[in-house]
DNA sequence: GCTTAGGATTGG
């Protein structure tokens, strides 16, 4: 057995064959013999499903051990598996990420990606003819509440664990679709003839309408009424198969239908024989027996020998005649509001349509999301508006989801654009208002069986070019709807973590230190006067604070003018000069071995900001007074030095306050770095800090953006704090990502790579995330 | 508080 389920990941030890030992990530090395080895980790990133030109399948999937991820680099706890055909097959089918897994029989190959994605330098490889067939997978399944429940699969489901109570639990029976009596409540299963998408009917629920039949050939209609659309069924095509419990059957217009009732649910199967029985959904405590599986195995055979039950053939854009109403699955590439009435879907499904498209063009940024995607040609992108009731279901889509859209009308459309031939058609696409004949759209889940043929077209298309150089199977993740998400935003990551997206309500339901990718947009961010972002940071004591205004630095100045004392040292020349305060007196003491020396640094004592901005036009200059009858620091709340606009703080902690002297040889190529150690100074760093509060729908998070902000803005935090220009960019990159009017729909959407750890606060151990490896792209 | 809808277009 290639994939075993284990009831839970502690007791796995008693389940595994006695003979495998387990062997630590970081141990595996080419030449190892691994045979009665097993790697434990858990699943980080599950790959598609990759159909080979052959006939056969390739999956590459990474696990990250669970012990030690927090101590270990990535390439010492984390290692990519390469599973191959059957294996690959049922992986992909029965386990899912946060899965605990253990493989064995596997084989070490070099990792041909492990520059890039810094995980293990070997892969391991299962199930391929280099293996002896010995190959398994042990899983333990997460148990983890949001999990779907396409997870919980086929024959293995009676070892999972979830189910053990609800064995003894109600035994529900099920009658046939011609033995309903009116007014009785019952439950029922059928195979679904028509259906439409939930819309929302003038009470207070919306409402979904099915048609079933069953082996007694009646056709009955089940009209679901459900306040949340996630208690709707899931229905996808006709020939899905569906089990109502507690629906009421009633007399309608001479026949009987059946409507919902209090406690009603509903579970929605693939119609497709042979096919994993997954039962779709949102309900956590789901009643589900062998008894069902073979229900749905016996509806599904049934249904396949009845003509009058087969559905449309699918219809790609290849096959698009003008004027014909079909079923489109697609992937979303861009959305536009048109008016109120109507919103414009961009759509691909990988496929050329033969006839002229209608390019609808709207405003750069009334579009959400980018059609410029790599090898595109006119005849790929179709234009699809939705009108009235549909656009509600179009207000969450994000690009880069894939769709139904049911009923879709094929328009041609006389356009007066100027060709050879004069006016030409062009096919635009219309989903109509209201529900006859099942118009609506829906989200299809990633891993919907729906997607393949979309899937594997898409990824035929011509890549863009940095893409092509490795195109090993050891990549076959990197498929294109990945890259056109990335195409579509105003924040990019710079990171090659091969990490799959994520909703920020899994990142808020982790245990930190953890790294994730992500996508959301800004809500709201602190500061809002962002010259408060600006912060001066002591690497060696970590103290963070703000730099000091100009009115704070000129009265230290001011101050220290009482205390003059006009000391002076062995190794200075001191001379006196006139303040350009009038009345005011400052001595210049000049180091005595660097006379006429300009690159050396002049040291000022009882000046006025003035006199040091301007000498340090020229000259460094270091504030200084004296102390003890040494020469110190003049007051680590001004810069201790200045040259040219740039201005240098020293950290009060780490800093010594007596000024020592510099050594002239240490001074002969500037740099700051080197002046403060001469001097003997702890340099402050500028650094940039800002609040993020990022929301993606599903839940939103504060977080910092800190170590990367100079990336993030593309900025020198130190060359901000003196350059109107590149505060001026970060404003405006605030402006765009969180315009001070306008509502969220209108802000961009930022792919982000967000890290979570721990933090003490007051005590405390505290939760905090940081933005981290994102740069935006900034208008000029 | 206990309804709502009950398939069936041709159009922006």
């Amino acid at each position: 057995m290639p994939i075993s389920f284990l009831t839970s990941a502690g007791d796995s030890r008693t389940q595994v064959p006695p003979h495998l030992q387990q062997i630590a990530i970081r141990s595996l090395d080419l030449g190892l013999s691994c045979l009665d080895k097993f790697v434990k980790g858990k699943v980080v990133l599950k790959g598609p499903l990759v159909s080979m030109d052959n006939g056969k399948y390739v999956l590459k999937t990474v696990i990250q051990e669970l012990e030690h991820q927090q101590n270990l680099p990535r390439g010492l706890s984390s290692i990519g598996a390469v599973l191959f055909n059957k294996l690959a097959r049922d992986f992909s089918e029965a386990v899912n990420t946060e899965d605990v897994v253990l493989m064995t029989g596997f084989t070490l190959a070099p990792s041909p990606t492990a520059h890039k994605d810094g995980l293990h330098s070997c892969n391991l490889q299962l199930g391929g003819a280099g293996d002896g067939g010995g190959a398994c997978v042990y899983v333990c399944p997460a148990l983890n509440a949001s999990r779907s429940p396409a997870h919980s699969v086929t024959r293995s489901l009676a070892r999972h664990p979830a189910r053990a109570s609800e064995t003894q639990v109600t035994k529900y029976t099920y009658t046939a679709l011609n033995k309903l009596v009116p007014d009785t409540i019952v439950n029922i299963y059928g195979v679904v003839t028509f259906f439409k998408q939930p819309y929302r009917s003038m009470g207070t629920d919306y409402c979904s309408f099915l048609k079933i039949t069953d082996p007694s050939s009646v056709k009955v209609s089940c009209t679901v009424f459900q306040g949340e659309l996630h208690n709707h069924p899931q229905v996808f095509r006709t020939g899905d198969i569906v089990r109502l419990h507690r629906v009421k059957a009633q007399s309608f217009r001479g026949s009987i239908n059946v409507t919902t009732t209090h406690g009603f649910s509903i579970v929605v199967f693939d119609g497709t024989v042979g096919s994993p029985v997954v039962p779709r959904t949102s309900s956590r405590k789901l009643h589900f027996t062998a008894e069902d599986e073979q229900t749905v195995e016996r509806l599904r055979r049934w249904a396949s020998e009845q003509t009058a039950l087969l559905g449309a053939a699918a219809v790609r854009l290849a096959d698009v005649e003008p004027r014909m109403y079909f079923d489109f699955t697609c992937q979303l590439l861009a959305k536009a509001e048109m008016d109120r009435n109507c919103t414009l879907l961009k759509v691909w499904d990988g496929t050329e349509c033969p006839y002229p498209l209608l390019d609808v063009s709207v405003e750069p940024d009334a579009q959400h999301g980018s059609t410029a995607v790599p090898g595109c040609r006119k005849g790929l992108v179709a234009s699809v508006l939705v009108y009235d009731d549909h656009i509600k279901m179009t207000q969450d889509l994000k690009p880069g989801s894939y769709l139904r859209i049911y009923n879709l009308h094929a328009v041609p459309q006389t356009t007066s654009a100027a060709s050879p031939s004069g006016r030409s058609d062009h096919l635009c696409f219309h989903l109509h208002g209201g529900t006859s004949y099942g118009r609506g759209l829906r989200i299809l889940p990633k891993d919907s069986p729906d997607l393949q043929e979309l899937q594997r077209a898409l990824e035929l298309l011509p890549a863009s070019s940095d893409d092509i150089a490795d195109v090993s199977l050891m990549d076959v993740w990197a498929t294109p709807p990945e890259s056109l998400e990335e195409a579509s935003c105003d924040a990019e990551r710079t990171c090659d973590h091969t990490l799959e997206q994520v909703p920020l309500s899994s990142v808020t339901k982790s245990t930190p230190p953890k790294t994730f990718h992500t996508r959301a947009q800004l809500k709201t961010f602190q500061p809002q006067k962002l010259f408060q972002c600006l912060k001066l940071y002591c690497p060696q004591c970590n103290a963070l604070q703000n730099v000091p205004d100009e009115e704070a630095i000129g009265s230290a100045f001011h101050r220290a003018v009482g205390t003059a004392a006009f000391g002076s040292e062995p190794w200075l020349l001191t001379c006196f000069r006139e303040s350009t305060e009038p009345g005011r007196k400052m001595a210049v003491h000049l180091p005595s071995s660097s006379h006429n020396d300009q690159t050396s640094l002049i040291f000022l004592e009882g000046a006025a900001l003035e006199d040091v901005c301007q000498i340090s036009e020229h000259r460094a200059v270091v504030p200084v007074r004296w102390h003890d009858g040494k020469m110190s620091f003049l007051d680590f709340s001004v810069p201790v030095f200045f040259q040219g606009s740039a201005r240098h703080y020293g950290c009060r902690n780490c800093s010594r306050s007596e000024c020592r002297e510099p050594l002239p040889m240490e001074l002969q190529e500037w740099d700051e770095k080197k002046v403060a150690e001469a001097l003997g100074v702890q340099l402050l760093q500028y650094m940039l800090l800002m609040k993020l509060e990022l929301d993606d729908g599903t839940d939103s998070l504060q977080a910092l953006l800190w170590r990367d902000a100079e990336i993030f803005f593309g900025v020198s935090a130190q060359d901000t704090a003196t350059d109107q220009q590149l505060q001026d960019r970060i404003q405006r990159t605030m402006d765009r990502l969180c315009p001070p009017e306008g509502t969220m729909e209108t802000r961009p959407w930022l792919n982000l790579c967000l890290a979570t750890y721990s933090a003490e606060e007051a005590g405390r151990s505290t939760v905090c995330y940081q933005v981290l490896n994102t740069k935006t792209v900034c208008p000029d």
